[in-house]
DNA sequence: TTGCACTTTCAATGAATATTGAAAAGAAAT
DNA sequence: ATTTCTTTTCAATATTCATTGAAAGTGCAA
């Protein structure tokens, strides 16, 4: 069976995360940064990066900021070094729930707002369309509110034996 | 407290509705779609959308068939119209359970496939660089495959006790 | 088998998003 | 306080992605 040359496996791992990330709603270069970070065992310049991607100085620098807001790339002081470096936390299970804290943040507390405001609307109870909007509104919530709950769960804002078990069975 | 109309309502619903599938990778125009079909009691033509939503033919035509592809929008015969008629189901849980699936099968499956194959690496196992990188394959294909778990379980395709009690606490 | 009602396709266009790079700002070192 | 190295910003540009609408396709019905 073919084996690659790291090289050429790191080029195609970071070429595919971005891809995926792209799919996912995320900037394919932020994904890509972030994927090239991970196999990464040293911290590294933002020139590096520049380098070994072939993107523009200013646009690393934006979105290595973008993923130090999502909280799972860190600014590194180097002693003796004058440029700034960056890791990414090398901890998958930590960094995806901390990915998923940040998108149910983002997204999904917005989109419980949004709902809450449109919870009653004017007019007759009895007529069809006014029955299911409301019924629509109610039940998006409810599935909303779930997930909530589980998401909180399993990013450990509540510990309990629930929890436990989950992790236990799945990490 | 404000109340508004419902037709009012109804618009902000499919507008913030779109806006919400932007930040999930999904086309614009086909959450507004669906959010319109989804708030709508009886099936809709082609061209009820277009007028509803103010969008041409052939984006209505293309994202009501890409809707059908995810499995949660059905094409309707009504006896004496030509026209075709649309409905989204209604079961809030079922939708999203035929999305995660959808979304499981064409992201993280062929993600996992990917990491598959750059499993394993030419060249020393003892350079920083060579284990680093397998290192981080290998726990992100773990997570991979916990994740693959825990939607398999909830979307059903295995019932259990877990299930059922994930199910009856959240649903 | 022709016309009609409707659906589908897709090249051209438009809109949104990402990227560049040069200029400004900031921060050590001399 | 001036030079030098580094980071940040952002208007201009390039790229990607979504939308249009006219033409081609489908199939029913007379």
């Amino acid at each position: 069976m073919y084996k690659m040359k790291l090289t050429e496996a790191k080029q195609q791992f970071i070429n595919s995360w971005g891809a995926f990330g792209t799919q996912w709603g995320i900037n394919r270069t932020m994904a890509q940064i972030y994927a090239l970070l991970l196999v990464s065992p040293d911290p590294i310049t933002q020139e590096d990066v520049m380098e070994q991607l072939s993107i523009s100085r200013g646009n690393v620098n934006m979105n290595i900021r973008e993923l130090i807001g999502w909280g799972i790339v860190e600014r590194v002081i180097i002693s003796g070094e004058r440029k700034e470096h960056f890791v990414a936390d090398k901890d998958i299970w930590k960094a995806s729930t901390q990915i998923i804290k940040e998108r149910k943040k983002r997204e999904l507390d917005p989109m419980l707002k949004m709902l809450a405001q449109l919870e009653d609307v004017e007019g007759d109870k009895k007529d069809r369309h006014v029955k299911q909007f409301t019924e629509v509104i109610k039940d998006i919530r409810k599935m909303g509110a779930s997930a909530e709950k589980v998401l909180d769960m399993m990013t450990g804002i509540e510990g309990n034996f629930f929890t436990d078990a989950l992790i236990k069975m799945f990490k």
